[in-house]
DNA sequence: GCCAACGTTGGC
DNA sequence: GCCAACGTTGGC
């Protein structure tokens, strides 16, 4: 089993809404990097939800994959946001994922915490800040955990 | 709201 | 294939 994490604007969408609806598609990944990381996750793989351009800004809680990678649909769409002409439905470039609420952290775990865990300096949240899907080691996620404060 | 860091685009 | 210009992300 892989560990990950996906950011998330919360004004866009937030651990609340996913909480609400229990399970959602990830659309909108335009960045290969990020992509590649989708296309990569299993099923029952754990991912931690980050609040990214928030107050305050952090990991608000966990959620996991329940649907391996498939064509981002959004991409195909003229009128949707995420329209990327050069996606075919033949040959999509653009993946989603499927993920389940788990948990809501009481508090948000937030990015200076992390900061200041030396234990989590190596941390790819920290050394590559603008990629939205990334992996998390067993170590990184377990630590994590610990931080979680009720 | 600013801007550094980074990815992508497109001219050559 | 290089790289300048441009757009976006996301912390501050």
């Amino acid at each position: 089993m892989k560990y990950w994490l996906m950011k998330s604007e919360p004004d866009v969408y937030s651990i609340n809404m996913l909480e609400k609806d229990q399970v959602t598609y990830w659309d909108g990944v335009r960045n290969y990097q990020a992509r590649n990381n989708m296309k990569t996750m299993k099923v029952n793989d754990l991912v931690l939800f980050y609040h990214s351009n928030a107050k305050p800004k952090g990991i608000a809680g966990i959620a996991k994959v329940i649907k391996e990678a498939y064509p981002d649909f959004t991409a195909f769409d003229k009128k949707n946001k995420y329209f990327d002409p050069k996606s075919k439905t033949e040959n999509p470039t653009w993946y989603m994922v499927d993920i389940q609420f788990i948990k809501k952290f009481k508090k948000v775990i937030t990015l200076e915490e992390i900061k200041n865990n030396n234990k989590l300096n190596d941390m790819v949240l920290l050394k590559n800040s603008r990629l939205s899907v990334q992996p998390v080691t067993k170590d990184e996620f377990e630590k994590i955990l610990e931080l979680e404060h009720d």
